[in-house]
DNA sequence: CTGTTAGCGCGTTCAC
DNA sequence: GTGAACGCGCTAACAG
């Protein structure tokens, strides 16, 4: 049999559903001999008995609340996935976490269409790169809350990201004001396919502090290239290469600068003595390599972005908006004064 | 009114509730009047269909897989958490996975109660670190399939841990065979609170290793203190001050490695030329600070404990076995020959 | 102690 | 096009 239920196995005990019911719940006593031929004929059946119905007869739902996030890639989620775990756990309430994964993206709007269709959750935290209007719609033509954690803010969604412009700003600055003139940019091929501004808007922070400085632009030192490590050493093995290399670079994320590093060092040279470099992020890996980097807070991004979905639930009317804190210019041992040679 | 069903709507809008049920589901065309009628009344009412009924009704039931582990902790979990995910997006069966954070342990008997009362979950991968003989029998009884990744394996359950004794031979061995003979191990005290062996095995290993080189053990080389790096950090100050420092640490984690090293070059000594560092997980960061460890395919470990229960799930009468790869020695920048000094 | 029955909220035939 | 009634699998309250 499929998928036997307590009639299936009532009978064959030759008892009642309630008595069945009864002993799965081991309430009320029920005499050892009953039990016993219960209990066998479970077995036998092999049954479990239905979550759902459950649910509904008792009136306990549990919500749950949902995180969909590329999780095979860099660690920045897993920041966010912890800040999430932490607010949720602080609530206390009987929320499920439940954890989608759309490593691929392709089939990221797939899976979208089956969590609204099969309604199985009460709220969304959407961390993936790309989230379109129609999505977007999709979310809200079905009444499901959700919190945007990206760099797209369209209209009236709730949304937690940070300053990208001000934090490419922020960056470049700390190396200019360390007396460095030639600086990079390595970060995230733009535009891509994906609609994902992060990149160009640090991008642009960085034009922006080199321009206020009246350091005229090289565009021989912007490398863009995919996100990870790997593609960070190549190119930074191309800046090296540059008739007159960089003595900063600016890198758009602490996993590139760490590729970035990596490269630096083969080449015989050295963090920082002849070359500078800082990243973005301030992952946790940032800081027991000691890499100089801007802070986003990602954790607290998934703490807010989870505070801020919890009120959307409970209490719609009134959401208190929560701000995530300034980038944070953390300084530690991968930059350092240019050397006057 | 606190949970307005479908009853409520229909009402409100002056028609049955097959009606409103049509329009939740867009099927057979409704009149554009009624249809307009039913959604004032489901906006009015804050109306949400039920979850739960819906899926009794049509038959749907997800399945959930739990995951329950210390999340905010180290970084060991993550890996798993990979490769439970990696697992699960290649079954392509409609699970939901669900992340059970326990970092404080205390609370972990009373979550798993409850999980087990809702039957919330179909199958459960349980990464805590002490899961006692009640807890497995609660299971068992309640019917729901398990596997453990740790490194109890009581009895017939499913589990997947590494060989903590021979990881620990390993990675002395190889200390050994660069010439060091005052070799410290440095990892989390033992016997501690929840029954947690790992240290003890790893450090058994460490132990065996030096007698089969006829090295005389000293007591003065084994730094036990709780985990993390900090501690780890302090541990290794300790080690420093001795009067004959060792030129040789052994870290029972990647994590305290990191920490080891961090306090050796404070000390204005060199990594690897003074003294050689070996750390055990080969969790990412391991990779990116070229760190010498042991690996132990955390990663797959998540992978390999998802598919058997999935197995245990879908087939419960065959479950293939799976096993881990042998643990690996990974030699990166941070040991070397002992300098002859 | 135990069998029977009425919902839980929604989807889905049916007749109308 | 639309309303009424039944069933999903289980719990709980009620008789017995």
């Amino acid at each position: 049999m499929a998928n036997p239920t307590i009639y299936d196995v009532a009978k064959m005990a030759g008892v009642g559903v309630g008595t069945v019911s009864r002993i799965l719940n081991n309430s009320t006593r029920v005499s050892p001999e009953t039990q016993e031929k219960v209990l066998d004929a479970i077995r036998v059946l092999g049954f479990r008995r239905s979550k759902v119905a459950r649910q509904l007869s008792t009136g306990i739902q549990h919500r749950n609340i949902g995180a969909i996030m590329p999780f095979i890639t860099p660690p920045s989620f897993v920041e966010r996935l912890r800040g999430m775990q932490k607010a949720l756990n602080e609530q206390d309430n009987d929320f499920n976490f439940i954890l989608y994964d759309v490593s691929e993206p392709d089939r990221q709007h797939e899976q979208l269409l089956t969590i609204v269709e099969q309604s199985a959750v009460d709220g969304l935290l959407i961390t993936t790169l790309n989230f379109t209007d129609e999505e977007r719609d999709l979310l809200k033509q079905a009444g499901i809350p959700f919190v945007l954690l990206s760099d797209v803010c369209t209209g009236d969604t709730n949304c937690i990201s940070p300053d990208n412009f001000h934090g490419g700003y922020l960056a470049t600055q700390h190396l200019l004001s360390l007396g460095h003139q030639r600086i990079a940019y390595l970060g995230d091929e733009f535009p891509n396919n994906y609609g994902i501004p992060t990149s160009e808007l640090r991008y642009k922070g960085y034009l922006s502090a080199l321009d206020d400085h009246d350091i005229s632009f090289n565009s021989d030192y912007v490398c863009l290239g995919q996100h990870g490590e790997e593609i960070a050493y190549q190119l930074t093995q191309q800046l090296l290469s540059l008739p007159e290399p960089p003595t900063a670079i600016f890198a758009m994320s602490d996993i590139q600068a760490v590729g970035c590093i990596l490269a630096i060092r083969e080449s015989g040279l050295r963090v920082p003595e002849d070359i500078s470099v800082i990243g973005f992020d301030d992952v946790q890996l940032s800081r027991y390599i000691g890499l100089t980097t801007v802070r986003q807070h990602l954790e607290q991004g998934g703490y807010l972005g989870m505070q801020i979905l919890m009120d959307m639930i409970m209490t719609p009317e009134q959401v208190t908006p929560r701000q995530l804190p300034p980038l944070e210019l953390i300084v530690r041992g991968t930059t350092r004064q240019r050397s006057s040679v």
